[in-house]
DNA sequence: CAGAATCCTTAGAGATACTG
DNA sequence: CAGTATCTCTAAGGATTCTG
């Protein structure tokens, strides 16, 4: 046997999909990562994470309301103050996530240098 | 304080963000994990993985390929055969990977009921 | 301050057909 | 079998403007 059958978890439509799909997007693992020291600011975050623009961190936010890993609090004051934070379901993605960022930490020099050891995408004509 | 400062390894520009643009992509792990358990070829690849493409397959191979973490065997036969396999920077990135499928077997189930106890995309008005 | 709504520009991704 | 090359279509994502 050389390798995965059809019954497979990961491969084909499979329940493992979701976690891929679920954080296969620019700012979802960055926001849940944001999230991950208790309730933040729509503001605050916005302010903390480089480069994302309004409109993604609220989809990704009411993405990550509809799949219950997050929650949102608005707080009837003024100026309004609305804050987010992890659900126990969200919180338990916090682990495989920082998994990921210690990765990046230990290993994100070697895939520069590899990147520039081979700077454009090679065809293979053989 | 309430959270991160400006010199966070995660948000904003820095190494970390590299795992994520990384994984960031509909294949990518799932084309990792598909080449955990060893060599794999091309045709193998396609069968194995529900839904993908030959065209999406080699994008994401070149890819990994040009960041150091796979690498590819051609061997002069005929009929052709590829092989991919990782790199031991490569095989790194199996364990948090790991991690992802068991977060989703575990807690698939309460996310799609998360998600179809509030189906549509709650737009908050408050 | 939080966010909804619009417009606009690309990148992602599938289908198909062709080559060594 | 493995791979490249187009063509096409959609959706991701950014900038901007407007409102409670």
């Amino acid at each position: 046997m050389s390798g995965f059958g059809p019954g497979d978890p990961f491969l084909a439509d499979c329940p493992a999909r979701l976690a891929v799909e679920l954080i296969a997007d620019k700012w979802t693992v960055v926001v849940l990562y944001g999230l991950s020291r208790g309730p933040v600011r729509h503001g605050e975050l916005i302010e903390v994470i480089g480069g994302i623009s309004r409109k993604m961190l609220t989809q990704t936010l009411r993405r990550l309301e509809a799949h219950g890993l997050i929650r949102r609090h608005a707080y009837a004051e003024v100026p309004p103050r609305v804050e987010y934070e992890l659900t126990p379901l969200g919180a338990t993605l916090i682990d495989p996530i920082h998994m990921l960022t210690e990765w990046a930490r230990a290993n994100g020099d070697a895939v520069l240098d590899a990147l520039d050891a081979d700077p454009e995408p090679v065809a293979h004509s053989d």
